[in-house]
DNA sequence: TCATACTTTAAACAATCATTTAACATTCTA
DNA sequence: TAGAATGTTAAATGATTGTTTAAAGTATGA
């Protein structure tokens, strides 16, 4: 595990687990300092603050976390398998990633600043022609007619909360953390259905 | 809007906007008893300390949120107009309190109490025997065999997430507050109309 | 009215925070 | 190998944190 990594790559990793476990305000440059195994000091040699070291990590989480999808939309695919195939994906990936869904929606909440405009793979996204792909679906009858803004909150909503609520569904339920995973499992499928029956209403 | 509440209630409430809104890290006692308009030591002097207020402030709008939905589940409805009704008036009491999702999913996440076990409110949540209901409604057909995990998940996901994701989705489709709450009000009646359709599929 | 209890305050407390300084160590380069 | 550039450290800085103290103000009741 103890890779020979430069001190700066070593910051950072260590800052990216802190930091979407614990959020901004949730941890210390100390805490950091000691999970990157150095002196507070260098962290602002490196990185000119907390606050800046934090706006490198929320831009490298989001770029990892859209990077994941990207393959998915830009196949050649139907539009109904790309919709399974990315929910598939979603899981898989929040799987090896539980905390990130909560710390893009907290931490992206409180800032002004829009982090997805200076994304290095906005481009890329843009390409995929996937808006387009919607809006011909929709046309066709294929898809259900949702504007864009609810096309993205189902399939946030479906994927991320189950993640995002992980905690409190434990504590209630009296669950241990393995046997929360295959209710995620489980709650997989149903989302997949309930989703693509709900978006391609022919294909059920 | 001033009205003549006693120095422990003004404490309280103010806490109350405090926390949901930033969360126990994300604000300072200074500012808690700035907003109520009175000295840091008072604070300290009606609760014991920061987060003896905090566990209370939990509990209370735990009770709220929690309150909201006991009369729909005690109805004599069946139970699919109940899952109707209860979106309604989750959307409706969100509408009102949209930091509360947040609030509860991160600050009940991080403590590892069991806050719902010591809520006023367990005792009547029981005695509306929505679970047999539940039960019994899977075994005849009637609904979808999910389990109670599943099922508080999907509700939850597409109740919760929309309020939470508020601020990110407004900066990335660049909306205004008012637009936003538009669409929440047709998201609604999207999420109504799939879960509906996904866990009673006779009734539609 | 005066003593007692309750309420509120300003100020101080020690701990901890992010950040800086200045000195030391290492590596690179010429 | 000398000296400059870079990397790393312990220690200090000043601001802010949650909490406490001690004194002042206010009510109450005999």
């Amino acid at each position: 595990m103890e890779r020979d990594l430069s001190t700066e790559t070593k910051i950072k990793e260590a800052a990216i687990r802190i930091f979407t476990a614990k959020g901004f305000n949730g941890c210390t440059s100390r805490e950091i300092a000691k999970e990157a195994g150095i002196n507070v000091a260098l962290l602002n040699y490196y990185f000119k603050s907390k606050g800046q070291l934090f706006d490198i990590v929320i831009a490298s989480v989001l770029n990892d976390f859209t990077f994941s999808l990207i393959d998915v939309l830009k196949s050649n695919m139907s539009l109904v398998n790309k919709a399974r195939i990315l929910i598939e994906k979603e899981y898989d990936f929040l799987s090896k990633h539980p905390e990130i869904p909560s710390f893009i929606i907290n931490e992206l909440g409180k800032k002004d600043k829009n982090y997805f405009e200076c994304l290095d793979i906005a481009d890329e996204f843009l390409q995929t022609k996937i808006f387009q792909e919607v809006i011909e679906a929709q046309a066709s009858g294929e898809m259900r007619k949702v504007d864009l803004v609810s096309l993205m909150l189902l399939i946030m909503s479906n994927c991320h909360f189950p993640f995002m609520a992980k905690p409190m569904i434990k504590t209630i339920h009296s669950l241990e953390d393995d046997q929360y995973n295959e209710h995620l499992m489980v709650h997989k499928q149903y989302v997949t259905e309930m989703l693509i029956n709900y978006l391609f209403p022919k294909n059920s």
